[in-house]
DNA sequence: AGGGTACACCGCCATT
DNA sequence: ACAATGGCGGTGTACC
């Protein structure tokens, strides 16, 4: 995953590319578990020089976690490198130390698992994946698809991250806090009734929105609306409505000149003060000073 | 900063 | 028996 998101130059969308340096605990080559071999000439101790690491999966979640690679990550974290991981990767990451009292996910099968052998991390068993400050955690392997555009927005904005997720053929984006665990099979209703309602939605942020007029597009009441959006995307109507006005904002704060008060009423969350609180509380900074760090930032050569 | 109001959310239940 | 729906009312809270 991490490798289809970063390791692809597409100079047309992200400038300059990642550098991606793949790399191997042991000195030996790695075959994993569909055949793949993992044949890289770069060591462990590439991490104590990079940006950004990114444990994927490990063998097995019960497997002692290698002590060179412990040590690695350790030298990575002190670096102030940011670290990420999927799946039971996170069991390297908390091997290390590096998550005690820190909000961390893993796949949903591993969870009792995670929070029983460290008891200091705050085990989020149902989120798709967590950011608490540099360490970032993730769920199964399409939650860790989820995270990589995350680190893609946090690097480059949410308009490069949407073009990139249009050419992954991914849902334009989920919040790290939907369900990980939704009630019905993923599978067979993936394309459910619901995603027009979402579009019909999305033409409109900046009309005032009411759970009424979303049941009203839906041809459905609003009770059993809500208990849609709960069964498929882990969060209610509204929730998902300020979600998706915040990311609009971010976009429009991105990309335009805009005043901020005109691109609170542009995503439809009303009077100034209402939309610093909602973006805030999802963004963690300020409006003014999330255009700031983005336009001054020219997001430079990121290993 | 605070108070009033409208409404989102959700448990419960009857109906289909 | 079972599943989905939609109406109702209580509670909490988001918004102005």
């Amino acid at each position: 995953v991490p490798c289809e998101v970063f390791g692809i130059p597409r100079p047309d969308l992200i400038t300059p590319a990642y550098e991606v340096l793949l790399c191997r605990p042991q000195d030996e080559c790695t075959r994993t578990g569909a055949g793949l071999l993992v044949d890289s000439p770069h060591g462990i101790d590439v991490l104590a020089s990079v940006d950004t690491v990114i444990v994927p999966a490990l063998s097995s979640f019960d497997a002692p976690v290698p002590s060179a690679l412990v040590e690695a990550l350790r030298a990575a974290a002190g670096n102030g490198a940011r670290i990420a991981s999927i799946c039971s990767g996170a069991f390297a990451l908390a091997e290390a130390g590096l998550l005690d009292g820190r909000s961390a996910t893993t796949h949903w099968m591993y969870a009792a698992a995670l929070a029983a052998r460290y008891p200091s991390v705050r085990v989020c068993p149902d989120v798709l994946y967590t950011i608490d400050g540099r360490l970032c955690t993730s769920a199964g392997t399409a939650a860790g698809l989820d995270l990589c555009l995350e680190l893609v927005r946090q690097d480059h904005g949410s308009a490069v991250a949407a073009d990139l997720a249009r050419r992954l053929i991914v849902p334009p984006h989920r919040q790290g806090g939907q369900a990980q665990y939704v009630t019905t099979p993923v599978p067979a209703t993936v394309d459910d009734s619901l995603s027009p309602v979402l579009d019909w939605a999305r033409a409109r942020l900046d009309t005032p929105l009411s759970l009424a007029r979303f049941a009203a597009a839906a041809r459905t009441s609003p009770r059993t609306l809500t208990r849609r959006f709960v069964a498929t995307l882990g969060v209610t109507p509204m929730r998902w409505l300020t979600d998706e006005r915040v990311r609009r904002a971010q976009e429009l704060l991105e990309t335009t000149r805009l005043p901020v008060d005109q691109v609170a009423r542009a995503c439809g969350l009303g009077t100034p003060a209402n939309f610093r609180t909602h973006f805030t509380r999802i963004a963690g900074t300020t409006p003014t000073a999330y255009r700031a760090a983005f336009t001054r930032s020219p997001a430079s050569r990121v290993r």
